[in-house]
Formats: C-alpha cells, sequence, structure tokens
DNA sequence: CGTCCACAGGAATGACGGGCGG
DNA sequence: CCGCCCGTCATTCCTGTGGACG
C-alpha cells in the first residue's frame, strides 16, 4: 500500500528523470567534450600536427598554450589527445597522456602523484618526499617505453606556490630517458606567466606556443545553439534566450564556459518553475543565481579570519565605496576583540586581503597617495547583500557582527 | 628635490595536524 | 609505534616604493 511520502518521493524522481524542459543536460556542464568544436578548427590543427610525431614513435614539441578562460584551451587538448591515443591504439604504437588540473593538485608533489597514476603507479598521498616521488615516476615512466604526453592545465597556480622547479625537471627529463620520451603542455591563462619562468624552462617549454583568442557573441552564439540542440527538447528555448547568453558572456572576455552555464541555469530555472519554455527572465536570474553560489562557496570555505577581514571590507565600504588596508585592518582588530580572539599581524591581514583579491571578492588596487603612503584601495566587487548573508551564515561573523556598540 | 608615510611583499622560521613507511 | 614529510596558517624581521608635502 502506498504511503504519501512514497508518492510524493516517486513524483520527484519523475519529474527529475523526465524533464519536460532537457533531453540531455550534462552536454551544457563545463567538463563535456563535444564531437565538434566550432571556431578552433585552426588549433586544433596545429595542436594535431605538433603531436602527430608521436605516432612514429618520435618526442612531440613541448607546447605552451595561452588563452582566457573558457575559450577552449581544455576540451581541444583533451579532444586532440583523445584522438591521438586512438589512433595510437590503432596503429599499435604507445603513446600515453595524463591530463592534471594544476588548480586543484597545486602542489608538485600532488602533479607528479597524479602523473604516475596515469601511467599505473600508486604513490601514497603522502609521507614521500617530493624528490622521492620525481624519482619512482621516472623509473616507472622509463619501464612503460612510452611516449608520454603531460597536460598541465592552470599551470600558472602551480608556478606561483611552487616555482618552475617541476617544469624544469619535466622539460629535462628526457636526458634521465632513454626507452620514453615525455612532452609537456602547459596550459595558462596568464600571460605574464611565460616572463617569470626561468629562461631555460621558457625556451623549452615554449618550443611551439599555440593562442586561443577569446570568442565573439556570434560564435559563442554558434556554439551555445549547437549545444542547445543535443541538450534541450524542440522548441523549449524562448526567442533570444541564446543570443542573451552569448552577449552576457561575451562582455566577460568572450568565456564559453560562462555561456553554457547560464544557459543550463536558466533551463534549471525554468523547469523548477514549472515553465514550458526558457525564458529570458531564467537567464536574468541564472545570472544572479550562479554569482550568488559562487560567492557563497567561496566564503564559506573561507578560514575564521578571512571572514573576518572581509566583514570589515564590507561594513566599511557600505556607504563610502572603497577603504584602504588600515582601516580594514583595525575594523577587524575591533572584531577579534568582541570575540575574544587573537587577531593576525598586519603582515598576514595583508596576505588575507590579497587573497580575497584573487578570489575575486574584492577588488584591491595598489596606490600611492604621496605623503599619505601606499596603501590598496579596497572595493567590494560582488554584490554587498550576498556576501552579508554568506558570511553570516558563520555564527563566529554573526557574533562578532550583531554585538556592535 | 629630498623626505617620509603607510603600507607592499620577500625571506626565514615555526607550530601544528595528518598520514605514511618501516 | 616512531620519525619523517607534507600543507597550512601564522609570526618576525625586513627591504622596497610612488608621490604629496615641506
Amino acid at each position: 500500500m502506498p504511503s504519501r511520502a512514497t508518492d510524493i518521493l516517486e513524483m520527484i524522481f519523475d519529474r527529475a528523470t523526465s524533464s519536460t524542459i532537457f533531453i540531455n543536460r550534462e552536454v551544457l556542464r563545463p567538463d563535456y567534450i563535444p564531437d565538434e568544436l566550432p571556431h578552433r578548427e585552426e588549433q586544433i590543427a596545429k595542436l594535431g600536427s605538433i603531436l602527430a610525431p608521436a605516432l612514429q614513435g618520435a618526442r612531440p614539441s613541448n607546447v605552451f598554450i595561452y588563452g582566457l578562460t573558457g575559450t577552449g584551451k581544455t576540451a581541444v587538448t583533451k579532444f586532440v589527445l583523445k584522438k591521438l591515443r586512438e589512433k595510437a591504439m590503432q596503429l599499435g604504437v604507445n603513446v600515453n597522456s595524463c591530463y592534471v588540473n594544476v588548480r586543484q593538485d597545486d602542489t608538485t608533489y600532488r602533479v607528479i602523484l597524479r602523473l604516475s597514476e596515469c601511467i599505473g603507479l600508486r604513490l601514497p598521498f603522502t609521507g614521500l618526499s617530493t624528490a622521492e616521488a620525481y624519482r619512482r615516476f621516472i623509473e616507472a615512466l622509463e619501464a612503460r617505453r612510452t611516449i608520454f604526453i603531460a597536460v598541465l592545465d592552470e599551470i600558472d597556480f602551480l608556478v606561483r606556490k611552487q616555482g618552475d622547479e617541476l617544469l624544469y625537471r619535466l622539460t629535462r627529463g628526457n636526458e634521465e630517458l632513454a626507452d620514453s620520451k615525455i612532452t609537456v603542455i602547459g596550459i595558462t591563462n596568464d600571460i605574464r606567466l611565460v616572463e617569470s619562468l626561468d629562461p631555460r624552462v621558457r625556451s623549452s617549454l615554449g618550443e611551439v606556443e599555440i593562442v586561443f583568442p577569446p570568442y565573439n557573441a556570434e560564435q559563442l552564439e554558434d556554439i551555445l545553439s549547437q549545444r542547445a540542440r543535443l541538450a534541450f527538447r524542440p522548441g523549449v528555448i524562448g526567442e533570444g534566450v541564446v543570443p542573451l547568453c552569448a552577449a552576457l558572456a561575451a562582455r566577460e572576455h568572450g568565456d564559453a564556459r560562462r555561456a553554457l552555464d547560464l544557459l543550463r541555469v536558466a533551463g534549471e530555472i525554468a523547469e523548477r518553475e514549472g515553465a514550458k519554455q526558457v525564458k529570458i527572465e531564467h537567464v536574468y536570474k541564472a545570472r544572479m543565481e550562479i554569482e550568488r553560489d559562487r560567492i557563497s562557496e567561496v566564503v564559506q570555505t573561507l578560514p575564521l579570519h578571512g571572514k573576518l577581514m572581509l566583514y570589515a571590507v564590507l561594513a566599511l565600504t557600505r556607504n563610502r565605496g572603497s577603504t584602504t588596508t588600515g582601516e580594514v585592518y583595525s575594523y577587524y582588530r575591533t572584531l577579534c576583540k568582541r570575540l575574544g580572539i587573537e587577531s593576525v599581524t598586519q603582515r598576514r591581514a595583508s596576505d588575507i586581503l590579497s587573497e580575497l583579491d584573487m578570489l575575486g571578492v574584492i577588488n584591491a588596487r595598489i596606490v600611492s597617495r604621496g605623503r599619505y603612503g601606499k596603501t590598496r584601495i579596497i572595493t567590494l566587487s560582488v554584490s554587498p547583500n550576498a556576501v552579508e548573508a554568506a558570511l553570516l551564515e558563520d555564527p563566529q561573523v554573526r557574533f562578532a557582527a550583531v554585538h556592535r556598540d
């Protein structure tokens, strides 16, 4: 006998499996790799011809790939590598590749761990010295007698945190190898990165460079409509929805990931509302929801002192728009006093502000006010209300915020 | 034209919790 | 179990700096 609870769940699950909006929303996710990559033919051809020698057992050149976020760097690279592996399989050539996102695995050790995994070498998460891990990796690689293509995505994160040591070792790795070969593909969206590299690394990693220009609104529209056909049921995309997503994303330096996110979330919102069509208003709502989620996630993962610093920025910019490091620091200290906890030093506070800046929740511009010193001019770069809501979820921040005198 | 402010940010160091090899 | 190594957060001490003020 069916209880009401069962019925309710049945209904919910039904709706989840038989969407009125989506056929397959997976194709709108950022990690989906489509079979068609419009407007990237040139880059595909170039990368393909660079890597092709691998099929004859020769070591392809190292490649440096540059382009802003959402310009298809990762998708193109993964796509080409997939095809290359398929071809290698057909021809019976031993080619391995490994994709590592260095933002997620942002230490030298973890990158080596990932690379090792790809060639079937299990290393402990921790406990080994980095040098030992590297030694074992090279040893295992040599035993595999393979052409190994290592893709390091968002390589700037690794370089900023750990320097170019690993890059240097990997690009020089071939000197230690006789039966195997390594090719490194470095992907970054920070062109200035190249300048900060050791000249030896720069010359070997930059054997070949491929640039991915941003998409314009028109190209984004192509990409979106192509994916929309796969993702949505026929006729559910309302007039102007795709062009709007494309236009909004084009404004943000032609970021295709952004455009796809907008479209997917708009669809999800329409579905939640039980609408028959995805409309323009859903796109605007999607934009807000994406922003709110991002802020909330960033704030939640902030350590307490980061939250308090951010709260200080929020309070000080509320009416006056901008503030400075000194002001934020002293406000932050009063918050700490209210909570009865130790405050960090100004040196540390300065780092926390840079971190908040990097995370994109504040905007900190360093200026000199002459006689009145050098400081950061700080503004909040996201919606104050969203930040406040996210911050107040933390009981300690709430306490410090409420008990003002 | 030099001074000097209010910090920026590099370098060295350490405390601490977690996790592994031996 | 110990000893070692790791990443993270923090401190201390420090040198560097653009430009308004005198």
